[in-house]
DNA sequence: ACCGGAACGAAAATATCTTTCACGAGTGAC
DNA sequence: GTCACTCGTGAAAGATATTTTCGTTCCGGT
């Protein structure tokens, strides 16, 4: 019954502007051009929907209708004469018009974050900086060196690596992943632990100091007590003219950012350093691939079953 | 501060991702953290929701239904589990993502890493995938839930937090921070003793479990324990609808992204659980602002000397 | 005052979305 | 191996939302 999907006559010429296609989000500006060529009825609704789009999107036709004190046909009418072939698809619009708003709106991140921030900014702010010191660390990092310190790494005997406090974290991280691809490595958050391994190190081992500051002696020393006994040394620091570097083979440097009292150092550089690790991890994977896949896969398989007896499904 | 913690109002059981409002953006994220607990239907309609927000944006629930091979039933289901009232809410959503996308916020694919990447290659990959899981993360947390743990956390008597092999370092993360700022915490990743310290946990206390697979045993054990003892319990899972969170009054969800050979799920695991721990740590920070700021503060001053003798400018 | 025509809304007609229900495949128990 | 049972699934009924139709009202011009 229903032959074309165009109208035929319908009066009144205009049409939106002629064979406009759905607006994007000039949407405000057709209001404004087309206002003029609409009758009042129809000019609270354009009204409407260009003041609040948000609003709008969440209505249904009869919703807005009498939000404008109109009928569900003026609203149609209104959103054919924007070019829409009905309100559904003017309300599709609406939303992504909305969306678009909000997302605009978000970078208010700029600013450090404040002691009566709402949850939600703080949840912004953080992923915004994390992801901001993501960049600029790999925008930092000297491939070179890196590979370099791959190498090393790929072809020890053994790594030891040294970290304390939220570096020693990250020690630990590397280390994990260094076993589960068949290499031995060690991490060492013990100060006097960890010179006494060092002192065992000779070359073809390789040791590894992580520290921001570039400065904490308790790492430094067992750096340099490996550095002396003829190890690769590899220092992942976020200070590469700090001393740390005097006894490093290899300086991979992590990014510093702004902190702030509510967000410590440690939370960037914590991020860049694990950045910095993951990437010297599959840098040796790729170099050793033929060992650590089937590594890789073993460990994978031996810790199934751990995961308890249920699962979701396959 | 009064101990206004009161139970999550009458019934115990957690609220999964159940009190999530609409998703904006997150639906990527969201569509790749529920695929799991989907059935084969389901994840069909979620694929191509999520691959082709605006073409899918344009069709009918049996325009959909069609495109994918399954009923309108199917569509609509699928809907609801992705947090939306139906599917009409789902289609407005998708079309806002999609207006997002088109204005600049392309997210481009990533190809996996391979195994013969150049080492530039492997770091903007990485620095890539973890910027996204970030972003994935931040969008996907429903802040109610994180609220309603900041306040747990920051009323608590004593803190445990329990996580095992990388979630183990997450925890010890989150554990380092609350001490900083004067509070009581402590993590295990020995689950005997995990237990043990549980069982000692009552009302007024927390207990906080990380797990990625939402199944680990050795870390839900120590959950329940302290569950039953009437402690407020956290779970930080990429499984809202794992076994852990049968045991935990607020459920913190992180995402889960696509991992492969070179790339274990560990990785994007981690920087996403590191995420909220961060999110987290601010929040009880600004909340015991009083007392935390001086306390940052000490402990900033106490490891200021053991940096050495520094070259730099402090 | 009367006519023509446009604006408008009520309600019918249609499209779209949601819910119900029954079938069939898979699974565990016996 | 068979049976009972659960769960995923889609067909179709039921409920909403949208579009169209059509009659009424309100103007301005003659």
């Amino acid at each position: 019954m229903k032959e074309t999907f165009v109208r035929a006559s319908g009066g009144r010429r205009a049409t939106g502007g002629g064979s406009a296609p759905p607006a994007p989000a000039a949407l405000a500006a057709k209001v404004r051009t087309l206002a003029p060529s609409m009758t009042r009825s129809m000019q609270r609704v354009a009204e409407a929907v260009a003041g609040d789009p948000a609003g709008c999107a969440a209505l249904t036709v009869t919703g807005l209708a009498e939000l404008t004190g109109t009928s569900e046909a003026t609203v149609v009418r209104t959103a054919r004469l924007l070019g829409y072939p009905g309100y559904r698809d003017l309300r599709l619009a609406l939303a992504g018009l909305a969306a678009q708003q909000q997302s605009g709106r978000a970078p208010a991140i700029t600013t450090d974050i404040a002691v009566d921030d709402p949850i939600a900014d703080v949840v912004a702010k953080l992923a915004y900086d994390e992801q901001q010191t993501l960049a600029d660390t790999a925008a930092g990092l000297d491939t070179v060196q890196l590979g370099a310190a791959v190498a090393a790494l790929a072809a020890a005997r053994r790594t030891d690596v040294y970290g304390i406090g939220a570096s020693g974290l990250v020690a630990q991280d590397l280390t994990q992943k260094l076993l589960r691809i068949g290499l031995i490595a060690h991490a060492h958050s013990d100060p006097h632990l960890a010179v006494t391994n060092a002192v065992q190190l000779r070359a073809g081992d390789v040791a590894l100091a992580i520290t921001h500051s570039g400065s904490t002696g308790d790492v430094i020393e067992p750096l340099r007590a490996a550095f002396e006994r003829g190890a690769t040394t590899i220092a992942v620091t976020g200070r590469p003219d700090g001393p740390v570097t005097q006894y490093a083979d290899h300086v991979l440097t992590t990014s510093t950012s702004r902190e702030s009292e509510l967000r410590p150092a440690a939370m960037s550089s914590r991020t860049s350093q694990l950045l910095v690790v993951d990437c010297l991890f599959v840098g040796v994977a790729q170099r050793t691939y033929e060992s650590a896949a089937p590594a890789l896969a073993a460990s994978y398989e031996a810790l199934a079953h751990r995961h308890g007896p249920l699962r979701g499904r396959p």
